[in-house]
DNA sequence: GCAAAAGTGTTTCCGATACACCCATGA
DNA sequence: TCATGGGTGTATCGGAAACACTTTTGC
């Protein structure tokens, strides 16, 4: 039986996890280090993903990478689309990495990729057991990234942008609690264009995406912000 | 190093093929019959799919799957989700199946989907090489298919019908000519809802999506309608 | 002349846009 | 008192929806 097979495929999750700095009003990227074991000078950066284990479902494989690197549960993942053409994992850059690092680095690997949207400072971030480094890198100074990763990155920032402005969005995206000021932002990062204040604020509240909740910013040099909640129904 | 994996995946592509069957009016599918080798009788349905190869892409996977089931090439198809749920074929009814077809029968086996749509006169279905018979059924009356297939059709008809009403469609998905007619009621059945006819035709030509031929309809019963194609631009 | 679908304009409604000033707070 | 972002209303525009009758053909 076995015998029939003459060639394997891996199969992993890539994600891609955008991050709002609100302090910076910057859209970063997760990325992480693929450092070799042995020469640890020559440094790539890669989108983070796994090999899928055995077990687990392809929304489960991507929830344990974020988890791994970040230590975040609970955070809404959505699956954009697979990667597999025959050659993605075979460039001369990234063969090096995939013999240090996999059981079959001549394998085919096909990769689901998933996106999600959060806030940066609910991040902790933490090495990961199969990278160096974990770090945030704005999404305007995006270096070469490892395989077919900058095409994978792109695909999804086109389906963020999509998701927020025919609100198919996933809200599920956004913070818990959140100022209309900070969504707008947000919104005003990602789609790369000024919005009107009044105008935004009516949209968001006319279709129920937001909720207020009993509570107004604190600290702050300013007139306090009424506090919002994403309505989920 | 092989002594690391043990477990094994294989890659497949399943294609719903949405038919427009402009004389009945009505939505189809194409499915093929899974018939086991020996034992002709116990019959099951199944999208069309195939285990891809070592050397080719997703895409031309797919495409490869429609064009042996029906001779046709050039077809747009589009991916719009995988599907890996660890059991996703370890029930029963596919398991008999997959130990006569599959080298691997009890690898988890990761899909991924594509659909399209097309004019079922277009076609000339033939046997394939991998099932008995190639047919279309009424999307009103699909019965329980292999796997997950029900789910992978479900969710394709809403990436359809989304396609459809926000006109990210995919208008490769058409027929090269067509009446205006025969369009808003391909548009009515997908949708599930009436149209109103004047409006329709207003803004399938405002948005320049369609674009007139110098031919019209023949031998029609009533007044021959102008005939369009689908604008590539 | 009749059955059957093609073809055609106008009005109404609603959501999207444009636009400028006062408010509450901390320093 | 001032700097900072929060908060608010109205008029206009444009695309979407509602709506009914005439035209052309084959029989």
């Amino acid at each position: 039986m076995a015998s029939k097979i003459d060639f394997l495929f891996d199969i992993s999750v890539d994600c891609v996890i955008f991050g709002f700095d609100f302090v910076c009003q910057e859209l970063k990227i997760l990325v992480i280090e693929q450092k070799e074991k042995d020469r640890p000078i020559k440094v790539q950066f890669a989108l983070p993903g796994d090999l899928i284990q055995s077990d687990e479902s392809l929304d489960d494989a991507a929830e344990r990478v974020l988890k791994e690197l970040t230590n975040l549960e609970g955070i809404y993942m959505k699956q954009f689309h697979s990667f597999g053409a025959p050659d993605r994992v075979k460039g001369l850059k990234d063969q090096d990495w995939l013999r240090s690092f996999r059981a079959n680095p001549d394998a085919r690997v096909i990769t689901v990729s998933y996106y999600s949207l959060v806030k940066i400072e609910d991040f902790d971030l933490k090495p990961s057991s199969f990278a160096g480094k974990v770090m945030w890198i704005d999404i305007k100074k995006v270096p070469n990234l490892a395989f077919d990763h900058n095409l994978i990155l792109n695909t999804a920032l086109e389906t963020l942008r999509d998701g927020l402005v025919n609100q198919n969005l996933g809200f599920e995206l956004l913070p818990e609690k959140f100022t209309l000021g900070q969504i707008q932002q947000l919104y005003e990062v990602v789609l790369n264009k000024k919005l009107d204040k009044r105008n935004f604020r009516k949209k968001l509240l006319a279709n129920e995406i937001v909720i207020p909740l009993n509570e107004k910013q604190k600290g702050v040099l300013h007139k306090p912000a009424q506090l919002f909640s994403a309505n989920s129904n």
